[in-house]
DNA sequence: TCTCCGATTAGAC
DNA sequence: CTAACGGTCTAATCGGAGA
């Protein structure tokens, strides 16, 4: 059997916050998204009064004021620095690690014995060594071993650690039956809904479900699910990491925009994004989408999303190239008289870039990849934005909002909190 | 009728 | 003081167009 160990830090964004701030131990504190938009972490103190996951945040002001919950802007340099590290400890733990996201990582421990220690020791290195709170969910497949998190997470007795594996088959089928169907990895608020409406709400009704029913209404996915609740890994491990098939780069503005410049400043620092991005994987884009957006919670305003394409006929990493696509989508589609709330690029048919020879039959195809080189070195040495092209954000009319967030402790020397 | 493709949906975090 | 609701990504499925 397998015995795969799911490693989720506890309420990530707000932890990697409090590391810096033990004065923030015990206070309800809460991370915001950007544009301290919505609630993305909520320490157990902010959960424990009331603030849902992706709350937005003037909707909590009272209670915020009520109970002094703190809330930040998030810090992504911090918890990507932060997540870094947890993860490099994790990985030595196994020679099969899947880093899932900023927060989690699946580890293998197949083969090995003591499983509980193992966890223990995972738990207080990483503790020890970053700070970071995490729990341990120890299951046969994928699926089972977030579960076992899960139940880490919420029961203080298992002292943050839980395994599956460990259970007989009556204690497995009693565990499952006191768990919501939408605890399961893969089922979200609508499947939860229309499963409710066949009569599976436990996560053992699922199990034990009839399969081509199942397949026939629901689709593949929920049938792989309940493979691996079945035991039969189904979901495999993702070594490395797969390039992107797609690069999304938008935001939010701090305030409506209307002036067609402005949304150019914006776009143009989003596309010189997108494409470091690109290049950083070794890509490049054959298909360019900007889209604008006017506030789509604001019904009194008259709504306006338009969204262009342009197919290349050469597939590009050129943020100078892209740059000047995007600045032709935006003055297309762009009419004033609308209050502008949020724009973005999209690059897709994404293909890895290949020495390609030039066409012999137009020589010398112009290309900055040079350019492109020296000004990847010149930003990561010097910093995001050091060199930038077109204007690139110098226009402060769309900035969003961050009116709270802490400095960058571990990546920036001028914060570097002095003891 | 089959296949392809873009758009939509659902989910994760 | 105001206005005030994220951002990226993947996979599956749907529905129409074209072969």
């Amino acid at each position: 059997m397998q015995h795969i160990a799911l490693v989720d830090c506890n309420n990530f964004y707000v932890s990697c916050e409090r590391i810096f701030r033990p004065d923030l131990n015990k206070v309800p504190v809460v991370v915001l998204s950007n544009n301290d938009g919505c609630v993305v972490s909520r320490s157990n103190e902010a959960k424990a009064l009331g603030v849902r996951m992706g709350q937005p945040w003037f909707e909590c002001k009272t209670l915020a004021e009520e109970h002094g919950i703190l809330a930040l802007s998030s810090n992504y340099a911090l918890y990507a620095d932060m997540s870094n590290r947890v993860m490099q400890i994790l990985c030595d733990y196994s020679p099969r690690c899947e880093v899932y996201s900023i927060d989690e990582c699946f580890v293998d421990l197949t083969g090995m014995r003591r499983l509980r220690e193992v966890s223990y020791a995972m738990r207080e290195r990483v503790g020890m060594w970053t700070g970071m709170p995490v729990c341990v969910g120890i299951g046969p497949t994928k699926t089972l071993s977030k579960l076992a998190n899960h139940v880490a997470k919420k029961h203080p007795r298992s002292q943050g650690v839980f395994n599956y594996n460990a259970l007989t088959e009556a204690q497995k089928s009693k565990l499952l039956t006191q768990l919501p169907v939408s605890e399961v990895w893969g089922v979200g608020r609508k499947l939860t809904q229309r499963l409710g409406a066949h009569g599976i709400t436990t996560v053992q009704d699922l199990r034990v479900a009839h399969t081509p029913t199942l397949r026939a209404e629901f689709g593949v996915v929920i049938e792989k699910t309940q493979r691996e609740l079945q035991e039969v890994a189904c979901i495999d491990f993702q070594q490395e990491v797969p390039d992107k098939q797609q690069i999304i780069s938008s935001r939010s503005f701090g305030s409506a925009v209307t002036e067609l410049p402005v949304l150019k400043d914006a776009l143009s620092l989003f596309v010189a994004n997108a494409c470091a991005k690109l290049r950083k994987q070794n890509s490049q884009a054959a298909l360019i989408q900007v889209f604008l957006q006017t506030n789509r919670f604001r019904k009194d305003q008259p709504q306006y999303m338009p969204c262009l394409a342009v197919p290349l006929p050469r597939p590009t990493h050129d943020t100078l190239e892209v740059n000047r696509w995007a600045d032709a989508l935006c003055e297309r589609m762009y009419k004033p008289d609308y209050a502008y709330k949020k724009a973005g690029i999209l690059l897709s048919e994404i293909s890895p870039v290949t020495h390609q020879q030039a066409d012999w039959t137009e020589p010398d195809v112009l290309n900055n990849d040079k350019l492109m080189q020296a000004l990847d070195e010149l930003n990561q040495r010097y910093g995001r934005g050091a060199v930038t092209v077109s204007t690139q954000g110098a226009y402060k009319e769309w900035q969003m909002r961050q009116e709270r967030k802490s400095p960058n402790y571990t990546t920036c020397w001028e914060d570097v909190p002095v003891v």
